[in-house]
DNA sequence: GGCAAAATCACCCTTTGGTATGAACGGATG
DNA sequence: CATCCGTTCATACCAAAGGGTGATTTTGCC
């Protein structure tokens, strides 16, 4: 589990070292067995080993440069009442990525509960929830156990995969 | 999911013999074509190309594919309105996901772990899970604490959470 | 064949999660 | 004003999750 990235680079040495034993052998036994022109055979060794290498190296320089970045959203939540009827919002918006007000009102998921839905998916313990928004325990599971039957869910987990799913959190 | 770290000493020893193989063919082709001298000049370069090739193929059968991975921590801040027109909204590729092999490796999460944690994020519970992979419910809660330990996690929300940012899960 | 890792399972125990029920408070609303 | 709803909190009970330890079998590698 551990050598692993260790081990790729043995395994290349050890590859390289046989491919150059074989070489050598290979050279040897045609300057042997085919007395004939044995310097353009050992010239034909030394450029497939050369080139073998060249091929190596091309190809660890090709992967280089794929880079991947992993973005870890630390995310800041500010609860506000908000009152926020907005009557033209009928924009159905599938690019971009809203909380999905239709889907809230639908179900009909309150400000506060949607505040433990996205600490829940956060992967918070109702305690540390609690202490996040400054209530008790007892009310943490009284809310999570409404968005649960608003969610149509038995579990915390399932309840965020579902409010993913349906667009209600990132 | 199983081809982790697969025979690499007897591919070692394929790559040997059918190189060696090779060479043969080409000293016999030699052999046989290199009385034309001034044909020598594009049997080598198709010698070269070849053994380019080979080693470029021999490099990315051998190695695998090194990515280097930068975790940033972005700061992202939510409010309950949903005037936010940001065209900067991140994670919304849920059509073409690909599992994030290098992360898999780095955290030697092995491939029943894997599927214990996909089951997870699906929100299935232990019991559930262990009906699903034919197992009992103790063998899910052995994998799913070293599952705990590699994502260095402490439940399974944050577990999904985390496997989430990773890439390990879409 | 020996070794190490993975996978499997069991037991005991503590913590956390979830359900059910009840109740108090305050704002909004007709 | 009475009522509804959201929010808050409480108690009790049960189910699920998680930690720790130990053990066995299987599998792949050397």
């Amino acid at each position: 589990m551990s050598l692993r990235s260790a081990g790729n680079i043995r395994n290349i040495v050890i590859y390289g070292i046989s491919l150059a034993a074989l070489l050598l052998l290979l050279s040897w036994l045609q300057w042997r067995l085919l007395i004939i022109d044995h310097a353009t055979d050992i010239y034909i060794g030394a450029i497939a080993l050369l080139f073998t290498g060249l091929g190596i190296w091309l190809a660890l320089k090709i992967m280089r440069p794929k880079k991947e970045t992993v973005i870890i959203e630390k995310e800041i939540y500010i609860t506000q009442p908000a009152a926020d009827p907005s009557p033209t919002t009928p924009s159905t918006d599938i690019t971009n990525f809203t909380i999905n007000e239709q889907q809230l009102q639908k179900l009909g998921i309150s400000a506060r509960e949607m505040d433990v839905l996205q600490l829940m998916a956060k992967g918070l313990s109702n305690q540390e929830i609690a202490e996040r928004l400054y209530v008790s325990l007892n009310t943490i599971k009284t809310h999570s156990s409404n968005l649960f039957l608003k969610l149509d869910v038995k579990r915390r987990t399932q309840a965020v995969d579902q409010a993913r799913k349906l667009g209600l959190i990132p």
